[in-house]
DNA sequence: CGGTAGTGCCAC
DNA sequence: AAACGTGGCACTACCG
């Protein structure tokens, strides 16, 4: 199979499972110093321009609509309808085009979150949107970057030609978390609109603008489709932010009990925290300490003669070894510190305050902030659900009748690598189940030193995050030499960014460039000082570089999984809902009877998302999906 | 008094 | 003060 790619032709044999392969026709290895190539072919798929809605928020309470051809231009009357009215509307034109065969419109407005809380609670389905302000963020970072610092054939010959209508905003200067406890006074999880926002010719106005801006793009089609997962991502997060996750209380509370004593009446510290709190002083011999101040802890520990200069528990556990053994006196006097810190942290940041302001009837509410991250992850922010820890995860539990299916992707990072590298070896790792241990075969087959299942995990994690030395540098020489184009890959992104320049995503994500003062830092080098700060600047960025390709690429893959979870479930009809995403890990809440079959949606979109991204390419990624009802099973 | 820098730890 | 990326959040200490 012969497949047009942007770096020409690239075959795609087919003809046995392990003889899958990249083979560039033309175009040549890239290596850390190679420039980008000549501009890319476009990829051969059609665009069918649909038809607009643009969803204006008008009055408080109130939207303007405006359907808009094909062709950019207004096509009716306005409509202005109620936020109770907004619903019927947006059924009735669903409905419509599902009737008639037709592509739904293209729900067109500044800013997803607040019609789609409104549509959620009336639970009407919306296939398609675009979210003006997402994609304004996006397209603006992509105006800025210079073509000298083009990475992948995504990248713009020269910055983008975009001339936005509307202030792009800072999705991550949006206003911060909202406890349910405040907002459910008003009967609404969901803040509405409080101003008037951009007028319908605004929105048809930034809508052409950034239309044309992907047209002067170098791969339109890549853009264009970040553009619509981007927003698809952002119908995903209102949803998930409306049924919450599912949470008991009683198994938290039960947890905490375990872990913590019963509940403390009033302000004081619980049980078990107190008598830990009297162990710590007296093993340092330190009465009046507080062990929640790392300043007045470091004293006491130095006096005690625990010769550390950092009180995280990391250090104080590894002074407990001499010549790598426990030592017993040693272990003694640092345990009930650990235990503190252990349970101070499960009270402070899922304790009881936790469950009363985060869990109402039974969910656990977190705001998905899409694009929230640079590199294109989302963010989250109430509550902490970037960071469930494992202990408590138990509380997750499915309804009666119900089931989580809880699935992650296994090595996202390094397959995704092997796509961008066009990495024949990687990608023949990828086949298998455990990338890594794919390596390690694959190591042992070749006479390489790279044998061993960790050594391949560490090596491949350092490569990615820029390791110089400790466990993850020191496999580099080997990884190098078995995967040249991978490697090869990363460290040219690293020295793009070395030098201040930005990198972008396989579909166009760009990088942002540093600050100003990064740059006044790199000319600040008269002093030997000042050297090395400009150097050590460099390094950071260059580190940071290195990564963004591959997570914002990844984070590409895992938009388009979600969207095809979503569509999937929606097409099954079924009892079945995303609640939770994570990186590369999201989770289902559905009766019982349907997880098989949403195990095999959440399978089936992994591929599919695969393809959407990346095209048709010989590498896999495989999703492990698990069907529990405490989330604590998963895995 | 509120804002914020520093510290430390959780997740991927 | 983890060599090595991205975040959120609680707590203390400090500052205007």
């Amino acid at each position: 199979m012969l497949i047009r790619t942007p770096d020409g032709v690239v075959e795609v044999s087919s003809r046995a499972p392990g003889n899958h392969m990249f083979r560039v026709t033309s175009g040549s290895t890239r290596t850390a110093s190679s420039r980008p190539r000549e501009p890319p072919l476009s990829e051969p798929r059609p665009i069918m321009k649909p038809m607009h809605i643009v969803v204006a928020a008008a009055e408080p309470g109130t939207w303007v609509l405006q359907v808009v051809s094909a062709n950019g231009e207004r096509a009716g009357q306005e409509l202005a309808v109620s936020d109770e009215e907004l619903p019927g509307v947006v059924v009735q034109r669903e409905e419509a085009a599902a009737r008639a065969g037709v592509q739904p419109p293209v729900w067109t407005w500044q800013d997803t979150s607040v019609p789609a809380a409104l549509l959620c609670a009336a639970g009407v389905w919306v296939t398609r949107c675009r979210d003006l302000g997402l994609c304004a963020t996006i397209l603006a970072t992509a105006s800025t970057a210079p073509g000298s610092g083009a990475l992948d054939d995504a990248g713009e010959p020269r910055p983008l030609d975009y001339r936005p209508v509307l202030e792009p905003a800072d999705p991550r200067h949006v206003p911060g978390p909202r406890p349910l406890a405040a907002a459910s006074n008003q009967g609404s999880l969901f803040a509405v609109a409080e101003e008037r926002g951009p007028g319908v010719t605004e929105l048809i106005a930034e809508l052409a603008a950034q239309t044309s801006a992907c047209a002067t793009s170098r791969n339109p089609q890549r853009l264009e489709r970040l553009l619509s997962l981007e927003s698809q991502g952002a119908l995903v997060a209102a949803g998930m932010r409306h049924r919450g996750i599912p949470w008991d209380p009683a198994v938290h509370e039960q947890i905490l009990e375990d872990m913590l004593g019963p509940r403390p009446t009033g302000e004081e510290r619980p049980q078990r925290m107190q008598e830990l709190a009297e162990q710590v002083r007296a093993a340092l011999a330190a009465p009046t300490l507080n062990p929640d101040s790392p300043v007045e802890l470091l004293k006491a520990l130095r006096n005690a003669g625990v010769d550390v200069d950092t009180t995280r528990a990391f250090k104080l556990q590894e002074w407990t070894l001499v010549n790598g053994q426990p030592q017993e006196q040693r272990v003694a006097t640092v345990a009930p510190v650990l235990e503190y810190k252990k349970l101070s942290r499960v009270f402070s940041s899922t304790g009881w305050h936790w469950l009363d302001t985060w869990v109402q009837d039974g969910r656990f509410h977190p705001e998905y902030v899409v694009g929230g991250v640079v590199t294109g992850r989302w963010a989250a922010r109430g509550g902490g659900a970037l960071q469930i820890p494992k202990y408590i995860r138990d509380a997750v539990r499915a309804d009666p009748g119900h089931a989580l299916v809880v699935a992650d992707a296994a090595q996202l990072e390094p397959r995704v690598l092997a796509i961008l590298a066009r990495d024949d070896a990687l990608a023949e790792a990828s086949r298998g189940r455990d990338l890594y241990e794919s390596i390690a075969q694959q190591g042992q087959a070749r006479g390489s030193e790279l044998t061993e299942r960790s050594h391949a995990k560490l090596a491949l994690l350092g490569a990615m995050y820029g390791a110089t030395s400790g466990a993850g540098g020191r496999f580099m020489p080997q990884l190098t030499r078995m995967f040249p184009r991978a490697v090869g890959y990363v460290e040219h992104a690293a020295r793009v960014g070395e030098l201040g320049q930005q990198v972008c995503t396989y579909l166009g994500r760009w990088s942002p460039a540093p600050d100003p003062e990064w740059f006044e830092v790199q000319r600040a080098t008269d002093t030997q000082a000042g050297e090395r700060r400009a150097a050590q600047a460099s390094r950071s960025h260059g580190r940071f570089s290195r990564n963004f390709v591959v997570q914002g690429s990844a984070a590409e893959w895992a938009l388009a999984w979600l969207g095809h979870i979503r569509q999937g479930l929606h097409t099954a009809g079924m009892d079945a809902e995303l609640v939770f995403f994570l990186h590369d890990e999201v989770m289902v809440h559905c009766a019982q009877e349907h997880a098989e079959r949403v195990q095999q949606i959440v399978e089936h979109a992994a591929e599919q998302a695969v393809h959407t991204v990346f095209g048709a390419v010989p590498v896999e990624v495989p999703v492990a999906a698990s069907v529990v009802t405490s989330y604590a099973d998963a895995k």
